[in-house]
DNA sequence: GAGACAATTGACAACCAAGTAAGTAATAGC
DNA sequence: GCTATTACTTACTTGGTTGTCAATTGTCTC
């Protein structure tokens, strides 16, 4: 990224950090941009402390992003990006189905768990309706390949009689999303109704797996026939 | 608080309406903050906004609520409220353990579904790293009875031989939440990179029932000697 | 070292926000 | 009827917002 891309006054091939350090500075905007984005959502986010925390002058924001919501969208684009690339290095359908499931699973809530700022972010633009994430050329469609894994893992299961037959791969996902996502999103909200630190390690080790758990159980066949 | 209910001036029934409706435009204010919080979160809502949806003067909120974040609080423990007084009407503990806890499962899916005011506003909320919610006093631990209602149908049903022994109250309701708030919560983001209408009857119909059998699967025994 | 050019900056304009002072007018009690 | 109360309003202050202009400074090439 650093060089091999689209400056047309490249000078050619020094060696050295460019000038002033360019892209230097517009990553520690872009950086703080997410932070700031994650605490206060789009609106509640001040242009001002964005840079604060980048260590640079406002108008560096402008040079590079153009408006504050050219840079919420290049945030948003930023944490998609950055999910869709790990879920890339995982190789699940090398593995047996159920076993693959789970590993998804166990991903899929690690990553959640690490990443904070990919769950803020989700949150602020579903708040703001997906205005933002509809005009990001490569987020729409995005998840389907993954989707498409997973039919692929269900129908060998099932073939094999492994798996419990009928099970939507999309469903199927959305849940492990969601066991993944909620004790994150909504972290603060639920320790107070029910007096208990979500955060603490203990409950997110317990919950992990409950989670994988929960998976593993409804896919594998009911009838208790997991032969083969 | 204490301007939440009977005026201690109240000056006797008279059976019409007070003066020049003061409840009524107290009342109109609430609702048009919730609605103003649930697109914009707080920093991004506009008291101005407020006060036309409401159709009054601006000067109005400030005589019922004092500040836009009074509002907010006031706000959210409606929406809160809400959900508490409709799970007390449940009565889950007449019920077999395992139907009881689908029915839990069924009720806060078509809850939620019900009401995205109560969804966004618990988004807006944990953006806001749970500021308000712990600062009002009906809230906290509120959800605790649910909890040891959980715990009773496992106990009563593991003794039954109809639960699988070992499961954690909190952490089945925290899935059950998670399974039914996912698709709302995130449907925005989710409709774009499955490419799919999440909000569409059919999925919503799908999902009711994925959720349920999810949860079913899970709690009833896993060696298929589901007696008694 | 001189000059050029890109990175960076301080100061500012235009705007919109929350919150307020001081008043108007409708209703209740006498 | 008249007076006191109080729901309600207009017009404003103050402070923070995004976004911009003109100027400055660092670094690279010659």
């Amino acid at each position: 990224m650093r060089d091999a891309d689209n400056d047309d006054h490249q000078p050619g091939e020094t060696g050295g950090p460019r000038s002033r350090n360019a892209q230097a500075t517009r990553k520690s905007i872009l950086d703080a941009g997410i932070a700031e984005f994650c605490e206060h959502g789009l609106s509640g986010a001040s242009t001002a402390r964005i840079v604060e925390r980048a260590g640079c002058n406002i108008r560096m924001l402008y040079h590079y992003f153009q408006s504050k919501e050219l840079l919420y969208k290049a945030a948003l684009q930023e944490v998609y990006n950055d999910l869709r690339s790990q879920e890339a290095g995982l190789n699940i359908l090398d593995r047996p189905p159920v076993e693959a499931i789970e590993a998804l699973t166990a991903f899929t809530y690690d990553y959640m768990a690490a990443t904070p700022a990919f769950i803020k972010m989700v949150l602020a633009e579903n708040l703001l309706q997906g205005e933002f994430i509809r005009a990001i050329d490569s987020i729409p469609r995005s998840s389907r390949p993954l989707i498409e894994t997973i039919q692929t893992l269900l129908d060998r299961g099932e073939a094999a009689g492994v798996i419990q037959p009928g099970i939507d791969a999309m469903q199927l996902y959305i849940s492990i999303v969601a066991l993944s996502f909620i004790h994150i999103s909504s972290r603060y909200t639920l320790s107070v109704t029910f007096g208990v630190d979500l955060s603490s390690e203990r409950i997110v080790t317990e919950r992990r797996q409950h989670v994988v758990d929960l998976i593993g159980t409804y896919v594998r066949p009911k009838s208790g026939h997991a032969a083969s």
